[in-house]
DNA sequence: AAGACGGGAGAACGTGCGTTCTCAGCTCTT
DNA sequence: AAGAGCTGAGAACGCACGTTCTCCCGTCTT
């Protein structure tokens, strides 16, 4: 087995194991028994498991924006429509199997005070997520579109929470028409 | 000692450590170190590690919605008044040193799959602040006090998970901003 | 006053984890 | 063809944790 492939086969292994039953749940046993991959080479591609973890973080973040921005470009005609969007797409997110909330939070609740290079992924990702969502506000004719951006990273945020703690998909609904008000709210006169 | 106080120490110091450290990174011997207590006591007292931790929980969830609403009744002086107020409440909270995020997200993260106990005691707090939003969206005459108090729970969790991760308590206010903004949005013309 | 009781301190035990080591087999060079 | 080097499987090691046990001391009853 070539080193790419079995490096690949780890972060699947290890966003599979880590999200569904959290880091510490999770031994590098349990990862070399999913992902076919020995110990041995383990440790090559990856000198610990603290290292293992940052790469699946850093891996997840990337598909997890490129899933999200990929709905909201094929489902919103106008720039207007990207926002709502953004929490049809959560919702579908909060609708898959094996929903459990956000890999970053859990994992920052988890790891957070322990595991600096993790807290570190965690803060990325979100200045990531809040980007793309001020790329969404300042598309728009918006008073604030820093503002909208903070308040939509909010509600985006507090109702993968919900959804995750309730297990209730339908949390993403009063986000999404809380967001649609703020952005009306903020829309200039034509 | 008697039982009743070793009780109590014994929960503050699981309060101290857990909150700040994380369940796991927090051994029973460390929280009989802090405590004074010993450890025969200690599980004369909680029979296990997860008994102390949903107690640590329950407690917990008691201690931090009674700081809210006495802030919120002290400070605000009209119904209107009231939904603000949570938001500031929530700046204060995230300006304390120590201040690590919200204790049940952190814990439902960390143990959610493993500690159905701790998920439940998680699920019931939520439910409870939800309980309380929705005392203070029904005092006020707005159109659909249920919804505004499921936009509110989500700026509310927001607000804490992007303080926590970001470090920085300014999070509270484009969510304050977001409440009003969504508060007057739904008041019913006089 | 003496013995039974209870409590504190900490050792002990079993388990599970992260990490490294051993060993046997396969492959590729010369 | 032979030996060097890499590989996978899994044992081994050290450590830390949750939990229980042991021992000794103070206290309270009769």
């Amino acid at each position: 087995m070539r080193h790419e492939e079995a490096k690949i086969r780890l972060l699947e292994t290890a966003e599979e194991l880590f999200y569904a039953r959290g880091v510490h749940a999770v031994g590098m046993d349990a990862i070399r028994t999913h992902s076919g991959v020995s110990l041995k080479r383990l440790y090559q591609c990856f000198p610990s498991k603290e290292a293992l973890v940052e790469a699946y973080l850093l891996r997840r973040d990337e598909r997890w924006r490129g899933r999200l921005a990929d709905y909201v470009t094929s489902h919103a005609e106008t720039s207007e429509d990207a926002i709502p969007a953004v929490f049809d797409w959560l919702h579908t997110w909060f609708c898959e199997p094996g929903f459990r909330g956000c890999a970053f939070v859990n994992s920052f609740g988890e790891l957070g005070p322990t595991a600096p290079g993790v807290a570190a992924a965690v803060r990325l990702h979100k200045e990531l997520v809040h980007a793309y969502l001020l790329g969404l506000t300042g598309a728009v004719a918006v008073k604030n579109p820093e503002e909208l951006a903070d308040q939509l990273l909010s509600l985006v945020d507090g109702a993968t929470v919900i959804a995750a703690i309730s297990g209730e998909p339908a949390a993403a609904l009063p986000s999404k028409a809380a967001a649609v008000t703020l952005l009306t709210a903020q829309l200039q006169p034509v």
